[in-house]
DNA sequence: CCCATTTAAATAACAAGTTATATATCATGT
DNA sequence: ACATGATATATAACTTGTTATTTAAATGGG
């Protein structure tokens, strides 16, 4: 057995040690996705989804900001979006340069899908998982490495609630 | 001014905020040690000379275990730091599969920089960063997340100790 | 009105992770 | 002792993030 040294090093290295988690529930999370709705959507476009279904048609400026990532990610994000029919680029007439995304019928489609199957299940496993979560960060990252080594977020919301899961409609959540 | 999505939808998306978080504290961490050190050393092959150093020699699979990723990431990483003369291969006589990765001197040496100057340097700033943090998993990275938006971990670090910054040797510290 | 600057998006090149697969060596059972 | 299977690493193809640069459109000063 060798040592995590990610973990060993503490707060030294806990960009790497973030971005390892952050992956892993990703993931996870896609999987679980995977497992309810029988389909399978990258984890970013996701949340471009949820961007466009909160806040109506944006830019790609708008998307890139409020995604909090390089414009040209998004970009390329949008051009995979574009093929699958998920959503559709209109110039801006009043400013040739902007290229506003809207969805798509099979967008909007989907996105009533995992509003019902995908999002509130997710939300509610990860939920769970961080709910005994205590003391620094440091300490919680641990704990939640544990629970996640333990048992996949997938197989744990499976059965934590194997049927429907109910719905909080993304769309009127406010920011924490 | 728009939202900001991932925040915004707490649970759902922690995997993309840890990810996001992460991939920032990262940077940041690269530059505050390109500040101090003046030389630019890639994030992920900080951890492997750590875990090189913590060790001693490792095997691929050793490593990829250690640090927590896949074999075949290692694999590359490591082929970058034979280039970079930080490393060498040695196959391993009672097991021709195995290769065992060894410090070089060069690798050393840059080591011994790393330890009397960045890696100090960076765990005594993210520790800062970190110390004031309460609550809820989700409540800790939204601090910490404006924090770092407000000021960098750079200009940090150099406000609070411009000149030299004590050392407590990564090699004899325990894992949390 | 036109040139210079700024701004939005697209493109190119790179980094670092992944999975799936191929290759080479070791271990084993008959 | 050799064929079979297991194990360690390497390779290939892909994803998704980055920065730097290019292109096209809008804006503003002279």
């Amino acid at each position: 057995m060798v040592e995590d040294v990610i973990k060993a090093l503490g707060y030294a290295t806990l960009g790497s040690r973030l971005r390892r988690l952050g992956e892993q529930l990703q993931t996870d999370a896609q999987e679980l996705s995977g497992a309810l709705t029988g389909q399978d959507l990258p984890s970013p476009q996701n949340s471009a989804l949820a961007a466009l279904v909160r806040n109506g048609p944006l830019s790609i400026g708008d998307l890139s900001a409020s995604l909090g990532q390089s414009q040209p990610g998004v970009t390329r994000m949008i051009g995979k979006m574009k093929s699958a029919d998920l959503v559709t680029a209109q110039s801006d007439p009043s400013d040739g340069r902007i290229s506003k995304i809207h969805l798509t019928e099979h967008g909007a489609a989907r996105i009533a899908e995992l509003e019902r199957l995908h999002w509130p299940a997710v939300e509610q496993a990860v939920a769970a998982l961080c709910e005994g979560l205590q003391g620094s960060l440091l300490e919680q990252l641990s704990q939640l490495e544990d629970i996640l080594a333990e048992k996949s977020l997938k197989q744990r919301a499976l059965e934590a609630s194997p049927k429907g899961i109910e719905q909080t409609p993304l769309t009127t959540r406010t920011p924490q």
